[in-house]
DNA sequence: TATGCAATCGCAAACCTTTGCAATAACTGG
DNA sequence: CCAGTTATTGCAAAGGTTTGCGATTGCATA
């Protein structure tokens, strides 16, 4: 049995039904390279099944994440998503300069996660789990940049 | 100096205009209780300057965030704020189920912080950081629930 | 295989938020 | 104090996402 087809049987093992739309999501995704944004899914399920709507699309994506079939990241104000590996799962961090994604191992989460619940008895949500911030290559960037600017305006130190 | 004051200089002096909206919006979130959601700051500038336009509101707000004058919360996707207190900056843990916001001591953040710099250098944008997930209350309540099905589904114990 | 019910769909409209643009108004320097 | 420059505004429209609703369709039962 594929993985596709364990996950079809997941869904449809908790109460859900198994229509075409839903069945042509999954394999877009399954079939994507990584996090792949609404609007790709949505162009690449309309050039098989041309009456898909929108507003479909996200209901099954919302379903998936929801069961855990996708992992949902929120790349610059939008919504992408990604098949859900088992004994894979990792979280994100998201870069607020190049709006790169970059995997995040579970393992960096656990500890702050323990902290929470022994704190606060606040249980995170950190099966979606996303931070933003600045990624090494724009922060090294952003440094040459800095370098620059500050030659440029002390002259006085090479003169 | 009253607070405000101080702030309406700190924007004055990063090359920002004093307008009468963006006095306003600053009393109106500074008179506030706490996390303020758009509408509710929209509606109280309205009633005192009529012809304000909710986008001026939204780009208000996003100036003050990026100056640090107010801190954004997303609240159920909804974006709320709230004035920066100087010397008492927390985060956030936004509750999924009642959607309270709880604040949470950046002491909490800087050992995850610096763990991200160190093995990635990668440099989260801590700022204006939520986590979401569940709250005491929500846990306990979801708790007593489980447990009445369970006993509920379970007369064999009492029997 | 036919039937009935509830889950799901497509459509349209709404939601919250952002953006383009011409008109206005805050600040600067004279 | 006035005129010029430029940031900021109001308005309208667009953006991505969600929702209400009647029509459709998957699935369980017989």
């Amino acid at each position: 049995m594929t993985r596709q087809e364990q996950l079809l049987q997941l869904l449809q093992s908790l109460g859900y039904r198994l229509t075409p739309q839903r069945l042509l999501v999954l394999a877009i995704v399954a079939g994507g390279d990584g996090h792949m944004g609404v609007d790709e899914i949505y162009r690449q399920a309309r050039a098989a099944y041309p009456y898909l709507d929108l507003a479909t699309v996200y209901r099954t994506l919302r379903l998936f994440k929801q069961v855990g079939v996708v992992t949902e990241v929120d790349i610059d104000n939008r919504l992408h998503y990604e098949l859900t590996a088992p004994g894979e799962k990792h979280h994100h961090m998201v870069c607020r300069a190049c709006h790169r994604a970059l995997n995040l191992s579970p393992h960096y989460l656990e500890e702050f996660r323990d902290t929470l619940i022994r704190e606060f008895a606040f249980e995170p949500d950190i099966e979606h789990f996303t931070v933003s911030g600045y990624c090494r290559y724009c922060r090294e960037m952003a440094a040459a940049v800095n370098d620059n600017a500050a030659a440029a305006a002390e002259p006085a130190n090479d003169a």
